[in-house]
DNA sequence: ATTATTTATATGTTTGTACATAATAAATAT
DNA sequence: ATATTTATTATGTACAAACATATAAATAAT
């Protein structure tokens, strides 16, 4: 079997379910209309309740990922315009779709007090120590982006994990954490000296700044992560219809 | 009881159920924030099973109608929380929600020939001449962005159009052109001696570019925008879900 | 007075079961 | 050959029952 569910994971079936079903319809058949298999073998294959395939199906359904016929059966919703720009890749995994080996410079956990921003943001008070981690990573001795990332205690890492790993990957399987949400400032701005000496580049040169807050399911804040990409660098792509 | 569910209706019970919601919930006393009645209760009072009544407020909260907190109960979701990113904002309506006053710089309407990139956009050849226009904007005697927009001879502009008001009002009303998709490619940029020029600011300073490429509702191009905003001056804010 | 613990209560999760219904495909009658 | 009926097969609807979990509020311990 190519995915499964953990029964004796905390994370509820249906939401270990539903992210199965999303990978399972990234797949290329799927995407070219190819028919899921029906809810009752599914559910049995998976080991859990029609109900409880149905709820996660249904999410589905509800954003228009998916759509259901009577008799026929379901299947990935032929996207009306073109496929939605998926601001979801990790870094790495964003880079390696264009083919660049990503190597990490500077890896780096501490303890620190969250300043007033991030203590609000994060809803707690600026006397309660939180992890922060940062990276610098790019190419061989090319410095391309700078890392800063904070997490909220209620995530529960010790500092002592494997941060090479896909971190929502970690996150999900490790500490039942499921991004979900994220909110995204970009701008550009001067290097300071502490980026200009991170990303290898003089003082004043033009950097993306990309500030993410990052919410579970509940939309509660789980990350806040600042990126600083030399120019150039790094292209930030959307795409909106109204 | 003022509200109730015909148990002999074809219609399903949750549809009824939600129905019914809906119409509970626009009561002004619900809208000021009280609680809906229990589940449990509810269910028992509709004479449905509570997991009918659960399917039908599932929905609602889905819309993002209702939202429950556990112990607490199910109440209205109190309305325009963080209103999304609506990225299909003009750049004079994003600024005037800041409050900053706009004024026009420079305004300058010409015919070019488009390079490869442009014409292989909107599906033209090189040696047919499109309209571009380039202004720079900003508040009094500070410019804080520079515009280049082309428009695809579809569009059927003169030059001899009032570009002081809204750009796309013009389109629809004048043009019977509706923009409904936009792509859009946001990076940092050191300041080139023409841009340095027309924003004031040194050459190799931090600028942001914005690349708009913009199609109507057949998806055929429309107009192809750059927009250079000097550093600090545009946050780009996104939001995601996955 | 403050902090820790317990309890009550709402939503959250999950299963098993049963029958309804729509749409197609196959079998049958005209 | 064409219309009609009859399975078949997928999703759709609905219930009862049980246990899990978060948290506000009450209570006990410090």
């Amino acid at each position: 079997m190519k995915y499964a569910i953990d029964h004796k994971s905390p994370i509820p079936l249906h939401i270990q379910a539903e992210a199965l079903l999303r990978k399972l319809i990234a797949e290329d058949d799927y995407q070219e209309g190819k028919l899921l298999p029906n809810e009752v073998d599914l559910a049995k294959k998976l080991a859990i309740s029609r109900t409880t395939l149905r709820q996660a199906i249904n999410k589905l359904v509800f954003e228009g990922l998916l759509v259901r016929k009577k008799r026929f059966g379901t299947k990935v919703a032929q996207a009306a315009v073109s496929s939605k720009s998926n601001n979801w890749l990790s870094f790495s995994q964003e880079m390696a779709l264009r083919g660049i080996p990503i190597k990490n410079f500077e890896l780096h956990v501490t303890w620190v007090y969250p300043d007033e921003m991030l203590a609000k943001f994060f809803e707690i008070k600026t006397d309660k120590k939180i992890l922060k981690m940062e990276r610098v990573r790019g190419r061989s001795d090319e410095p391309f982006v700078y890392f800063a990332s904070y997490f909220h205690p209620r995530v529960g890492l010790t500092g002592d994990e494997d941060f090479k790993k896909p971190l929502y990957e970690m996150l999900e399987q490790e500490h039942s954490v499921i991004a979900t949400l994220s909110k995204e400032e970009i701008s550009a701005k001067a290097a300071s000296t502490f980026i200009a000496d991170k990303l290898r580049i003089g003082v004043g040169s033009a950097v993306l700044l990309r500030k993410r807050f990052v919410f579970d399911q509940g939309e509660r804040p789980i990350e806040y992560n600042l990126g600083y990409y030399k120019a150039d660098s790094f292209v930030y792509t959307v795409e909106s219809t109204r």
